[in-house]
DNA sequence: CTCATTTGACCGAT
DNA sequence: ATCGGTCAAATGAG
């Protein structure tokens, strides 16, 4: 039905609408650019995630007018720009009955991003333990963890701790893939950018029970202490911008999601470059 | 009984 | 062949 919907003409509309969605984002862009020695002290003009959400905006129109473009009808091919993991997974575990084990794709290792500290903290998502490995060259196993929902919500996140010193004790957490699970969330995340003149936060905000605030990437974070450490997953879809709220262009700066803080609170484009996207051929 | 963890096996990547 | 990531049966905790 959805097929049908475009196929007969509304098409066209999905298609205006996208383009004016990037056209307001190249907008808000510039908007940025033009304004951005307000946000930082330190020479740079828009702030890395306010700049990577930008990116990521712009890929989703993109994306979007790319796939309408390559799918007259939505059907008949697969989307090109993300490879489609789940197409694999769902042959391996569809057509084949599970006989043998290990019968999974592994997965390609794209999007990472590590944390160390004493203790394997709690980051406000819940972990299954599903394995444990001994690392050459290493002292301690590495644990292999895989959200909770993975089952029930198909969430793809998963993590590896790792202790990577005896004493004082430190553990390495490598975070992978992004969590597309909706419940017991981190409700909010708030980053903040101090300035002299005005502030910019984003506000990611479920509407979850507040558990105990922690640190980038889950939770309220400052810029600096995130910045350096951390990079973020691409989202996985797009409803994100469902919530996207401006409160003052000159000051705050307020995202709604529904989604998990830190799929969102920074986004990479692996592949395209951000020019390439502003300038990407529509039709 | 249910659910999470442990742990050896299996498999993909190199 | 080796290493590392994942699976799933066995086991344990509540």
């Amino acid at each position: 039905m959805e097929n049908e919907n475009l196929a007969h003409g509304g098409r066209g509309k999905v298609v205006d609408e996208l383009l004016r969605g990037r056209e307001l984002a190249n907008k808000l862009r510039n908007i940025l650019n033009e304004s951005g020695d307000i946000y930082n002290n330190d020479g740079s003009t828009i702030p890395p995630f306010a700049e990577d959400l930008l990116k990521e905006v712009l890929t989703t129109f993109t994306n979007s007018l790319l796939f309408l473009n390559n799918n007259p009808t939505s059907e008949g091919s697969d989307m090109q720009l993300t490879k489609s993991e789940d197409s694999l997974e769902s042959n391996c575990k569809s057509s084949i009955v599970k006989e043998r084990r290990g019968c999974y794709k592994r997965r390609k290792i794209s999007q990472t991003w590590e944390k160390e500290s004493e203790q394997p903290e709690e980051d406000g998502h819940q972990w299954r333990k599903y394995g444990q490995k001994k690392i050459l060259h290493t002292d301690f196993p590495r644990n292999y963890y895989r959200c909770t929902h993975k089952n029930d919500q198909g969430c793809k996140a998963i993590k590896q701790v790792q202790r990577i010193q005896e004493d004082p004790p430190l553990h390495r957490t490598t975070y992978s893939g992004h969590h597309t699970c909706r419940i017991l969330q981190n409700p909010e995340i708030i980053v903040d950018y101090p300035t002299d003149h005005s502030s910019m936060f984003l506000s990611f905000d479920n509407s979850f029970p507040t558990p105990a605030k922690q640190d980038c990437p889950f939770l309220s974070v400052k810029k600096e202490e995130c910045k350096e450490e951390v990079v973020h997953p691409p989202p996985s879809s797009n409803d994100y911008l469902s919530g996207l709220t401006f409160d003052d262009p000159e000051k705050d700066v307020t995202l709604s999601s529904t989604l998990d803080s830190h799929d969102h609170l920074g986004v990479h484009i692996s592949d395209i470059m951000y020019d390439d996207v502003l300038n990407w051929p529509l039709s």
